[in-house]
DNA sequence: ATGTCGGCCTGTCGCCGACAA
DNA sequence: TTGTCGGCGACAGGCCGACAT
């Protein structure tokens, strides 16, 4: 008997430990449209610094004095050897592990591989994303499908029932499996008729509800894989400070072990792991090497200069917003000087920019007016690979071992 | 509206993020009887080797090839600074914070202020702790109090009351309040009388057996404090990993941090910051300095000895196994040469020794025949400081800055 | 088209007594 | 003394219809 009734619609699923074949396309959705990974084996940048702030985000803990970390430079050119997408067991909040070998400068100048310049959205196209209304995740009642995603998404109804339903099988991102009663109400010629019809999900919503501590303004998303198996992921709302301060480790070690770890891998070349928590950093830290180069050395900015820079929408979609740039300067000149990361200040042009960050880095925005340098920074221009490499990096003098 | 029952009885309690007024006798008494504190103020050694096992065991990874760390010798002398108490607000697992400064040559030899000697044991008198039931645990009933807890712990009943009831309240470890409905069945010359006469806590015990997940074989302690508040704490059973792996830093990156932590503060005479969760953790890493050198070099041990140790039963109060003395080596020669953690192989008498570890370190087994060289080793000579310092330790040139 | 609520049925919770280990 | 279970009343869970936005 379990103590409680929660979760014990879940199947027993061969979760065996590391699950590898998570859904890319739920894990996309689950992540965002903003948010892309790097393809394994090409080449990338690290900012120790951006990893920092998520750790510190995670930790609810400032980073008020980070202590600087001997030799290693405020940037990383790696090799891209592993990505495994995974989904934290207890909050289902998406998250990637990658495998990272820094490259000696040799490595770093190679020529591009056509597969470095690509970054592919993997957003599924077949699914919708709902965000929980009060009655959604109270007890009173069950999940009212909006009637496009229904029809978009859900297998049609067969519509001689009385009412028309049919049971729905979905995964989690662990491969639970949870069964829904799916219903079309006010269709017929009962007493139904004349009432607006609607899609509802009424027995085993509320198990469902209850067993992810869903609450009003978390959002919910339903697409189907390549093995038509319906999948089900969760996407919470930005409630301040979920995540709890760890009792493992103190942040300060965290910090110093982050930077530690970099730093032994940066002088004996060797690979280490980290975590990139999507949803919890403000911006990603391991970006495309062709990203990064094309940004800092093929684009020219200057103070004055007029953006756009793309933002994910409360119904998750994207939405351009435009600034100015105020002022290029190192954020933290002490412990990262001739860091790229976050070093343009800008001004956002809407009164309600409250929410965004005053301090963006060069590759995360798209300049109105361009003087370009070599080549020209436009699309179709990233369809072949650069006929050289690129310049010694500034400030990444570790790997004169 | 909650989205689920769950916590709602809770009342609002001024959690100020650090919650510096945790009791300390509720603390020990859930963290067993065999845990005990340095004491602030006081020198203790810290085993880098032992924090790294704790971690190992919080992110559920074997500590294969531990980093091996330039510079930290395998135990640091250390001032306490600061030592709170703390529970985790989510298992309400009790951990402690610790802040801790390694020390000068010099420093370490000091002699020995009369307050580093005592470790006196806080296990409060008045409590009682009871390992939950099937019965206890179901929905289908409430918590059923042994007769001799329920009389010397839990205030007195009005016996002129049919049946005698009255209300509890008692504060979990975050401060939270929980209100029980204790009732005396089987007294009184109604339709109960000459029933089994029990205690059993009704209305509100499902309530907080769900907010706190607690199955049978938890268990949970009454107390109280010097306030004369009812106190409630937790103790779950030990099943198998239940810390999932944080998905915050890599494993690797916290056991460098942890170890560039301890030799950036060994370095540098700094402070640094640990966690220590007895029940995490397979022994104590943070052990006065007195009980180390005792221990160490006041001690001869030598292969083939006899002896005993403490271990906490399944009731939560201690027993003395016997063992002898198989073997003397580093349990690490290769990364933690010269260390003193976990020295000692061991061979236990009896047949259920399965559960009870191989190796020990020389601090926690009691010999039984000794050949004591300066001082004789028993607790009478603890109460005046030894005359004078304590050798150089071999195995620790860290602090020659 | 869909969020919320009143009505009402029904399943489970949870209190009591009983019995056995 | 105390773990477990059958009985059964009360109440919350959850499905339906209604109405408003």
């Amino acid at each position: 008997l379990s103590p409680s009734g929660l979760g014990n619609q879940q199947q027993d699923v061969q979760d065996t430990e590391e699950q590898i074949c998570l859904n890319s396309e739920l894990w996309h959705a689950c992540a965002g449209p903003l948010v892309s990974l790097p393809l394994v084996g090409s080449r990338v940048v690290y900012f120790p610094q951006g990893h920092s702030e998520q750790v510190a985000a995670s930790t609810n803990k400032e980073i008020d004095s980070l202590p600087s970390y001997q030799s290693l430079p405020p940037q990383l050119v790696c090799q891209l050897h592993n990505v495994t997408m995974h989904a934290d067991k207890e909050t289902d909040e998406v998250y990637a592990q990658m495998t990272l070998q820094p490259l000696n400068p040799q490595e770093q100048k190679d020529p591009y591989l056509p597969a470095e310049l690509g970054t592919p959205s993997k957003q599924p196209t077949n699914y919708f994303c709902k965000t929980l209304t009060a009655s959604d995740t109270s007890t009173h009642g069950g999940f009212s499908v909006p009637r496009r995603a229904a029809e978009k998404v859900f297998p049609p109804l067969d519509f001689s029932q009385q009412p028309p339903c049919q049971e729905l099988i979905a995964r989690d991102l662990h491969g639970n499996e949870w069964k829904f009663r799916h219903i079309f109400r006010g269709y017929g010629h009962g007493s139904d008729a004349g009432q607006p019809k609607r899609h509802l999900l009424t027995t085993g919503w509320s198990v469902f509800v209850s067993a992810k501590r869903l609450v009003a303004g978390d959002s919910v998303l339903f697409t189907w894989n390549d093995n038509n198996q319906l999948l089900l992921g969760i996407r919470r709302a930005n409630r301040p400070q979920t995540v709890l301060p760890s009792s493992v480790l103190s942040s300060d070690s965290m910090h110093i072990g982050l930077l530690a770890a970099a730093a032994h891998a940066a002088a004996t070349n060797s690979r280490f792991t980290i975590f990139y928590n999507p949803r919890a950093s403000p911006s990603e830290f391991v970006i495309p090497l062709a990203k990064y180069v094309k940004a800092v050395y093929h684009t020219r900015i200057s103070v004055g200069m007029r953006f756009r820079m793309l933002f994910e929408t409360e119904e998750s979609s994207v939405r351009r917003y435009m600034g100015t740039i105020t002022g290029i300067s190192d954020l933290d000149p002490v412990n990262w000087p001739n860091s790229h990361w976050r070093s343009v200040k800008v001004g956002w042009d809407e009164s309600t920019a409250g929410q965004r960050q005053p301090r963006v880095s060069l590759w995360e925005i798209e300049p109105l007016t361009t003087f370009p340098m070599y080549p020209p920074p436009f699309p179709f221009r990233l369809k072949r690979p650069w006929p050289t490499g690129l310049p010694s990096l500034p400030g990444s003098p570790a790997f004169q071992s």
